[in-house]
DNA sequence: TGCGAATATTCATATATACGCATATTCCAA
DNA sequence: TTGGAATATGCGTATATATGAATATTCGCA
């Protein structure tokens, strides 16, 4: 198995795209969200928001579950959360 | 200028480079070092080395002065000093 | 001053990926 | 069971970038 910090180039550049970030930061402030939420939120394209949600998913960052109509999405990865929260006090 | 947070995807993206993440990690675990050893140490050419610290120094994440023969970078880059650091006791 | 070590630059190439757009799929509710 | 909302997928394109190789530049020191 791979050790996690050989995981964590994987983990920034999940997080070098500023759409992929400002979903992360949204849903971490927030707990959770779904997709059209976002998409409305954040003024970007649902199909767009979709694709990035797959890379998020794919590289270990988030969750997906069904609730009722949508499916919401939450940040799980733990390194992650630590990194977010480690800089966000410096974001206003 | 650029608020803080809007740097962040950037430097997220530097640090996205599995060969930039671990000059970084060694830069910030021995303080400093010269681009010979660092090429040395990473088993990975020199002008390889050099054009990711070009990269890094556009990002600012490091900076670089000469001591003697050798040029010497450092990582001072706050925001990468904090993420670093608190993944960093993650990684045996 | 000129040699040599240390570092940087240039160039070509292969690869990845962000985005827009069109469309497909899934599934709840009536 | 069917219509529609919510989400996902496929495709084309423009752009970025990691890497290797060759070479250029810089600068300390004999």
């Amino acid at each position: 198995m791979k050790k996690r910090h050989e995981q964590l180039p994987e983990i920034f550049k999940a997080l070098s795209c500023k759409t992929r970030f400002d979903i992360v930061v949204g849903l971490i402030k927030h707990n959770e969200c779904n997709v059209t939420k976002m998409a409305e939120n954040l003024q970007i394209p649902q199909p767009n928001i979709s694709q990035h949600l797959t890379v998020l998913k794919n590289t270990g960052v988030i969750e997906g579950f069904r609730r009722g109509n949508q499916i919401c999405y939450k940040v799980v990865n733990k390194t992650v959360i630590k990194i977010i929260e480690a800089i966000i006090e410096d974001m206003e």
